[in-house]
DNA sequence: GTGCAGAGATTGGTTGGACCATTGAACCAC
DNA sequence: GTGGTTCAATGGTCCAACCAATCTCTGCAC
């Protein structure tokens, strides 16, 4: 019943143009911020139109794996790889109070399980590399009273990526993305932010201890304060809307 | 410093279609499985090449917003609205043991948490509706004698709908289907999730019960019993492999 | 009337060629 | 050096045509 046969592909020009560049930019060993073939050299070199040749970029630089500037080329934006999975989500309505809200509380589960898998999985370079974007943290928090958002988020990052699950990385990347798209002061508070500080020391702490649980608890410490904010922030915005 | 200025926008067509479509599907009220116009119509409509149309259905198709069936048409495949916002996710190496296990360090933090907030969310609605999906679930598996794993399915979605937050079946759906579309039948596991069936029941229990802790708790057994499933599978393979 | 084969229309897929807008580098005047 | 100018390269858009899959409707055989 359920292993049908998969339709036969009579046509997949694009997929087939996308794979060759792959295999392209797998063979000449290209990075983030490479440069690719213009689209007209490559249209050439693998026999087809260049507008299959720009369909087939259009859908690469829909899934954030390429940049297109005009008069100038197209980029790498990330690494790419013959076998990658793509997994595109598109959540409604994430641009109000409530949307905030439930990529939140993604982020919640997230970042504590992220901490606690740090703790466990990270390795001397790894804690030490955390502890040095810890450390930047806090410099700049106590230099620029309280503005680090830049600093912290690196913090966070170093985390992800000892967790060694990339995964981590990219879901809280994108849903970091679209918080700051579209509340780059986020909801009027200044402060914002500035309760969840004293956790990030905590949370490396237990990292360093290699305490998941504790890591975990940290973690989820830090989001609730964040949340806090947050409705702090909505009780803001409520009011400026009856004046 | 950090209030550098954006760079502006000249030229977005693309884009404008996109936005423009979204409007008119709205405006239509159209949803899942219906028809959008021609590629030729649109392009005539809104005055632009039907070029630049398929660019930006190329884009909406990368992102599984829409299906395009030659000779018939475009039908929409899921509900779009103008306000979306999009995630796309890319894991390079997805499909091997190692690409699984950390999906599903990705499963084990969502799941958690959204039988976490089912059990303090779920209105009385949601658990009867969650209740049926198990027992549907639960027939299956004595009727075929294991092979339960499409109402399986059902059950979680239950659960991550009444969490509440459409997040969690989005991201946790995404990963569901990598899962699947590589590993028919897993690892040529015979009885994969058997060991998972009775937790299903705990699960509902404590949800029913408005235990989040509980939940959680018992959320979690399940995927250590998937874990441990996919463990012994990937130890079959590499007998396999030595042969 | 029913059922089916086939012609024709419809629709997405591809091609080639043309022109525009932006970029960046080379060049030049000061 | 600084600041403009020119010019070639490159992505963005457009057009017109044709191909390939699909759908629809017609008309014939029964």
């Amino acid at each position: 019943m359920t292993d049908f046969l998969p339709p036969i592909q009579t046509t997949a020009r694009d997929d087939a143009v996308l794979k060759a560049l792959a295999g392209f930019v797998r063979q000449e060993a290209l990075g983030p911020g490479e440069k690719l073939p213009t689209e007209r050299i490559l249209a050439e070199r693998l026999k087809v139109s260049r507008n299959t040749v720009r369909e087939a970029l259009t859908r690469w630089e829909g899934l954030g794996l390429v940049e297109r500037r005009q008069g100038s080329g197209t980029y790498l934006k990330a690494v790419v790889s013959p076998d990658m999975l793509h997994m595109p989500l598109t959540l409604s309505g994430g641009n109000d109070f409530a949307g905030l809200m439930r990529t939140l509380e993604i982020r919640r589960a997230l970042e504590a399980e992220a901490a606690a898998l740090c703790a466990i999985r990270a390795g001397k370079a790894e804690i030490a590399e955390i502890e040095r974007k810890l450390d930047i943290m806090e410099d700049a928090f106590k230099t620029r009273a309280g503005m680090s958002s830049e600093e912290d988020w690196e913090f966070h990052q170093a985390v992800y990526r000892a967790s060694g699950n990339p995964l981590f990385e990219q879901i809280i990347s994108a849903m970091h993305e679209l918080f700051h798209r579209f509340w780059e002061h986020p909801l009027g508070v200044r402060d914002f932010g500035h309760a969840s500080f004293p956790y990030h020391r905590t949370i490396f702490d237990r990292i360093a201890a290699h305490d998941p649980e504790g890591a975990r608890a940290e973690a989820l410490k830090l989001i609730a304060t964040v949340e806090d904010d947050l409705k702090r922030g909505a009780a803001n915005l409520k009011l400026l809307d009856r004046r």
